[in-house]
Order: C-alpha cells, then structure tokens, then sequence
DNA sequence: TCGATTAAACTACAGGTGTAGTCATTGACG
DNA sequence: CGTCAATGACTACACCTGTAGTTTAATCGA
C-alpha cells in the first residue's frame, strides 16, 4: 500500500522524481515553475513527504538533501489501478473509449497506441 | 467546470446515475450493497451535492426527491482529463503504456483496444 | 387526538490538505 | 566576536471529507 500523497506534493514529487537529491531550496525554485508557492510551503509539503517515507532525507551539513523513495513509476501504477478501478470498474477499455469519445485522442493517439498494442503482442 | 465530487459522494452519484429520481432512503438502500453507511451519512452526501448543484431535488409531500444534475459522460470526461493532465502531461499514450507495462492489460483488453481504435479510424 | 415514525435540517468532530507564519539554531561574513 | 541570513522545526488555520448524532416538523396509524 503506497502511501496516499496529495496534490500539492504531488507537484513536488515531480520535481524531485526528475532530479535528487536536492535541497528544499532547490526544491521550490524548481516547484516554482509551476505553482506558486512560497519557500515555506515547498517544506512543509517535504516535511510531510519526509514523514510519510515517501522521500528519504540525508543531512548535508546544516540542510537536508531530499530524495524520492517511492519510485515514480510505482507510484503512477498505484494511482491508476485505483483510478480505472473507481470510475471504470478496474476496465481499462471504457477509459479508453470515453477519451475517444470525448475527442481527446487525436489521430496520432491513436496510432501511437496501435503501434504500443502491437508490440504487446508479440 | 464540474464541481469537484469526493470519493463518498461519488459512490453516492453511481447509485442515481443508475436510477432518479430517488428518495434518500432510496438512494441509501442500494448504496447500502457497496459500502456500510448510515442514512444519515447518504443524507448529509445528498445534501452537500445539492449544495454544489450536482444533484437536484425536488419535493414530494414530505420528502425529497433526488436526481443527478450532471452526467455520468461528463462528469467521467472531466475527472478523466484532469487525471490524464496530471500524471500523464495530458496523453493518453504514456497511461496506456504503463498499464501496459504494469501487466494490467489483458490480451482481451488488448484486442479490444485495437478493435476500438480501428472504429475510431474510420 | 396522540404517540410513533419518518424525513429533512442542523450540528459535530477528527483527520487531511493547502498555504503559510514564527521560532530557534547555526554557519558565514565583516 | 557579533550580527545576519538561511534552514529546519513547530505552529496555525480555514476548508474539505468521512462519518455520523440530535432536533424539529410533518404524517400516519390506532
């Protein structure tokens, strides 16, 4: 069971999930691409990360130097098993079919995902 | 922009999108198959989702009846995108390559997919 | 008519989340 | 050596969520 993680340190995770270890500083430069949090929120969000054991943190002198400890890929595993599970009843196809629907895959989508299938196959 | 739905209003909403309008006593019977909740949680559901206008009522003698306002299609439309937005950077190639990947997809998924693809196509 | 039932409305309350401010320590610089 | 800037720790606080309990008003059956 992967710990739950929110929103907010979702956005932080990314940034880290790209580059680790950093400092909270550097940490919310990056986060500050996208949101616009100041200094104190970036740590509190680690703080919380860090008490989840969802990042490890290492002492770097008088700071911390934190990294992921759940891989991103795991983590997006869990979430979307949970996602399809919820709203589409565990069944990828009417995900699928609803983005279609929806006209959110564009022709390219569609072949990309053709050629992904068919190398599954094999 | 939909108004956000929580988990437990969620399971809330599956149950009138299946049937409306219904009473609240209703709605809690059937919820009821899912998940072990008072009537006074599915009332007090009921009520912050005709708060947020999600679903409507309308009176009938004493009681209330309820109906979903919005669509199950939309409303699975919107939490979809923003699901695929978040994780995925908003394409639905790389969600599918991970479910793949994580072995969440079956042959029968698979071909599926495929079949529905080639519909898309035409 | 009067108590029992039923339904909605209101109240509650702990835990999570977004978003910080403040405090205390410590190392660096003049 | 003393002051300042950086940093982690602690505190704050409102709103959302899950999960009800309590109150009140209407209704129905005896």
């Amino acid at each position: 069971m992967t710990e739950r993680i929110s929103d907010a340190e979702h956005a932080v995770m990314e940034v880290l999930w790209k580059r680790a270890p950093l400092t909270a500083t550097e940490v919310a430069d990056r986060v500050a691409d996208e949101k616009d949090w100041s200094l104190q929120t970036v740590k509190t969000l680690l703080s919380r990360l860090a008490a989840k054991a969802v990042v490890g943190t290492e002492r770097d002198g008088r700071r911390f130097l934190y990294s992921p400890l759940v891989e991103r890929d795991a983590y997006l595993t869990g979430v979307s098993r949970n996602f399809v599970d919820r709203l589409f009843g565990g069944k990828v196809m009417p995900l699928v079919a609803h983005l279609a629907e929806a006209d959110e895959l564009s022709a390219e989508d569609i072949r990309e995902i053709e050629g992904l299938l068919r190398e599954l196959k094999k």
